[in-house]
DNA sequence: CAATTATGCGAATATAAGCTCGTATTTACT
DNA sequence: AGTAAATACGAGCTTATATTCGCATAATTG
């Protein structure tokens, strides 16, 4: 009963936003009534904080996985396929990413949210530690944290403007990680694959 | 007293942000009645509207000004005053610029804001042009605007962490937007920085 | 000064949304 | 089957907030 409501909220979120998440909506939707959903959750709040924090889970565990298949390619390779995933996986969704995000700044999963924020910084951190070598050697600690504030926000940008990511969106995310990480000897990200192909 | 009003709407937002934002909290703190309101503005999105046209306006003059006072400058010290100016703008009224981000996307204003930033761009654009020798060679028409998205992200992520700004924030920005510009020559900004001031 | 218009007022209204609670239905157990 | 406990129901209560409207006060005009 608890993943039928969870499921309901979640499409109410993504097709009507915030505007229309009503208790007796999402009610509706679920096909059941809205004592029910009080059965189960006390009140709205703890039915979006729920959303809340199975969301950060999937995503902790999806960066996870994606981070374990990325250890066999090459630095360059590797943002790329993360701008990719990032990129995929915000235009999935939009509205309720939007309205997740609002809302974590209003309830109480400070905590939560700041705790898998914490593991994907970890997740990644490790993944890029053998490559330090190719980095700046002045990063500061934020380094990680600032990537993916600047992936998200550009990604972010993007959909402002379209339903469709633009077709060169990934490149400037990868232009935007590459530049601040400073990797050296890597004008562009195309540069750089058309050298590889002609080395192959 | 329309003046009156939106700076009370103003004010309200400041403190309070959207939830405690009401008509006749509004009103209240205006020193004015709730109908006295409502004789200058037809419905409350007019008066956030209002605001929002306001606050683009201010924002595009302030851009301007700040523009053609870095003419002067070389590129990385614009750049720098460009991420101090950022910083120190978000920091002010942390909530009210919360609040309008987010009542753009509900209110018709699209136009409005889209415009702004347009002038923005153009404004940042020509500053930049001067110096286009010393920039990436590949670099997408997009490029101000990301430019805009990542600084406003790096310093409202930063503001989520505390009152006030971390002390490395600026540098960070400017590293940013330094390496997504493709800018030759300079490591870091300090860096850079120690050298000029070696030269002298 | 009177008359008319404009401006200001705020209690009252309309509406929407979260939530409750007495009743109905299903499930579990003997 | 009979009974009790658990679950489900949804009409209606409560509260919050945008908005109105009839009246009061001030400004303007002739």
């Amino acid at each position: 009963m608890v993943d039928v409501i969870l499921q309901a909220a979640t499409r109410v979120l993504e097709r009507e936003s915030l505007a229309g998440f009503t208790t007796n909506r999402v009610a509706e939707v679920a096909g059941i009534s809205v004592g029910s959903l009080y059965q189960y959750f006390p009140n709205k709040d703890a039915l979006v904080a729920e959303l809340i924090t199975r969301d950060q889970q999937a995503r902790v565990e999806a960066i996870e996985l994606l981070g374990a298949g990325l250890r066999g390619l090459g630095l360059l390779e590797a943002i790329e396929a993360m701008a990719a995933y990032a990129v995929q996986q915000q235009y999935g969704k939009p509205l309720l990413a939007a309205a997740l995000d609002h809302e974590e700044r209003r309830l109480p999963v400070r905590a939560l949210v700041l705790e898998s924020e914490r593991r994907i910084a970890v997740t990644i951190a490790a993944w890029l530690e053998p490559h330090r070598a190719q980095l700046s050697g002045t990063l500061p600690p934020e380094t990680v944290r600032d990537c993916l504030t600047i992936t998200k926000a550009l990604v972010e940008a993007d959909m402002e403007r379209g339903l469709k990511p633009s077709a060169n969106l990934q490149a400037r995310v990868v232009r935007a990680l590459v530049g601040y990480l400073g990797i050296a000897g890597t004008a562009t990200p195309s540069a750089a694959r058309r050298r590889t192909d002609r080395a192959r």
